[in-house]
DNA sequence: CAAGATTGAATTTTCAATCTTT
DNA sequence: AAAGATTGAAAATTCAATCTTG
């Protein structure tokens, strides 16, 4: 018997504990790397991806923003030469975003900063154990919904 | 010895989990209760508050907003006759939000929406202990830092 | 005409300057 | 002059309409 108090509860930690990291993340990036988390996001997806690079619905879907932000958000990623547009002779209704060599090293730059503020917020606070039940019940809560 | 593997695992899921719960609440608060989560949350301090009331700055704080964010909120929470402001004779750079008996009708209304979403995510998806395991991980985050 | 991306307009939020009260 | 709130301007995001290519 889940009581309505203790979801309520979950929910509001979970709620706090997110926003304290991501606006700690976003200060720290702004500061030492000169991006926003969402940008940092961004050339890390392109990073993992093969040749660097993805197509714009799929990179607007992954970030969780409509096509039409990523369309801006995109553009001033460019104008910083960070990343570059690539429409395929093949296909010329598509365009990928792919992260360029300055992109690559204002990532990895970006990434230590990153790393830095998980340890000292998720990783100075919780033990193992306790990022393993945060990791694995979170993980439970984006399985695709399995009937009623 | 924490790995930065787990430590970037637990960050993840914790940020996807937290966007896949606030996209929910806020999609079925639109279409339910015709308010935003913000607004939601906003009212619920209101609610939970002595005499239904908070100062704007607290309130701001506690949204996680700024000062100026919050005085547009308030002004749209006010044209819905849900909230109300009082400047108090005693002290007129003080500015009350306080929560109208209309607002108080919508907030119940929310609140079962609100509820209902978290059962359909949180209380589906994970058992008690996860519960626990994810509210008490999260509230050691918000806990004040103690030194070094 | 559907898929994929971009654009203009509208909305929401922040930032810095300002106004009012103490 | 500082505290508390608001404002105009700017930035970021969404929405719906549009443009281009297949």
């Amino acid at each position: 018997v889940t009581t309505t108090k203790s979801l309520l509860l979950a929910w509001r930690n979970l709620y706090l504990a997110n926003a304290f990291v991501s606006e700690a993340l976003n200060a720290r990036l702004q500061a030492e790397a000169g991006c926003t988390l969402l940008e940092h996001d961004l050339m890390a997806w392109l990073a993992a991806a093969p040749e660097r690079r993805l197509r714009m619905l799929e990179l607007a879907r992954r970030l969780r923003i409509t096509p039409g932000g990523l369309t801006r958000v995109v553009d001033r990623l460019v104008e910083r030469t960070w990343i570059e547009r690539d429409r395929p002779e093949s296909n010329r209704r598509i365009v990928y975003a792919v992260l360029t060599d300055r992109g690559t090293a204002t990532l990895a730059a970006a990434r230590s900063s990153y790393v830095r503020v998980l340890r000292g917020t998720l990783g100075k606070r919780l033990g193992d154990p306790e990022l393993q039940a945060l990791g694995g019940a979170a993980e439970k809560l984006l399985q695709p919904d399995i009937g009623s």
